[in-house]
DNA sequence: CCCATAGTTCAGGACTTCGGAACTGAAGAC
DNA sequence: GTCTTCAGTTCCGAAGTCCTGAACTATGGG
């Protein structure tokens, strides 16, 4: 497929990350990519609780996240594999990714919930 | 003045703090205030490095800060005296504040640099 | 009382985001 | 090899959000 750009960490200015997390339905693909061992499936995410996040919208958020650095795409056959670039972000911002999602988990807002393993 | 509404921060949901400061400007507001020792007025903010900030989108970056938890607005004569709520953010949800001023600070945006006074 | 100063509100335009429909690319069926 | 199906992307119009100048309100001083 086509290269996916994927940002060098280093050049993803810290407001990216935040506005990438900073959408619930963002934040909960995110985590459950961080918290289901770094693999996941685009299909796999389209709800968010009860809602159903359509593809385009779905696909979008990927892109936004991916161009935040915070995960890498690589298609597998018809399928997507998302990992999380979460260790490069950690090594890069200190604390950022882990203080955000503990935050989404304490809030007991649905950004967090599938991360809970 | 009327009553300038304040949420309690337990009522403050983590998106509506990443949203807060995901925009350059208020992000350097916030440290501002927070590095200044938790007190300024307005117009002391009007100009982040290079760009002056119209009084009116300033007036609008309070608010959404304060309506964040961020910060704590108080009118003393003709002037805002803003504090920060950093504490009891801190106390909400740990280390969140510092690592999201920790990332601006070393990336070398513009967002917290006035904070090193 | 009148003026100056600090901040808020309003309205119009620019920008971003959402979501359905159509499209592309890969795997399997025939 | 070709057709069908599945997964995801792109396109475009609608809806919402954000920015900012102009007008307004509130406070303090002369």
């Amino acid at each position: 497929m086509r290269p996916l750009f994927h940002p060098p960490i280093e050049d993803v200015p810290p407001n990216a990350i935040l506005h990438a997390l900073s959408d619930p339905n963002r934040a909960a693909i995110f985590a459950s990519i961080m918290g289901a061992g770094c693999v996941e499936a685009c299909s796999a995410l389209a709800a968010v609780g009860d809602r159903v996040i359509p593809k385009s919208s779905l696909s979008t958020h990927f892109k936004v996240l991916r161009e935040a650095g915070l995960i890498r795409c690589e298609r597998h056959g018809v399928e997507m594999r998302n990992h999380s670039r979460h260790a490069e972000v950690e090594a890069r911002y200190p604390g950022l990714l882990s203080a955000i999602v503990r935050a989404y988990a304490s809030s007991g807002c649905e950004g967090a919930t599938s991360a809970g393993s």
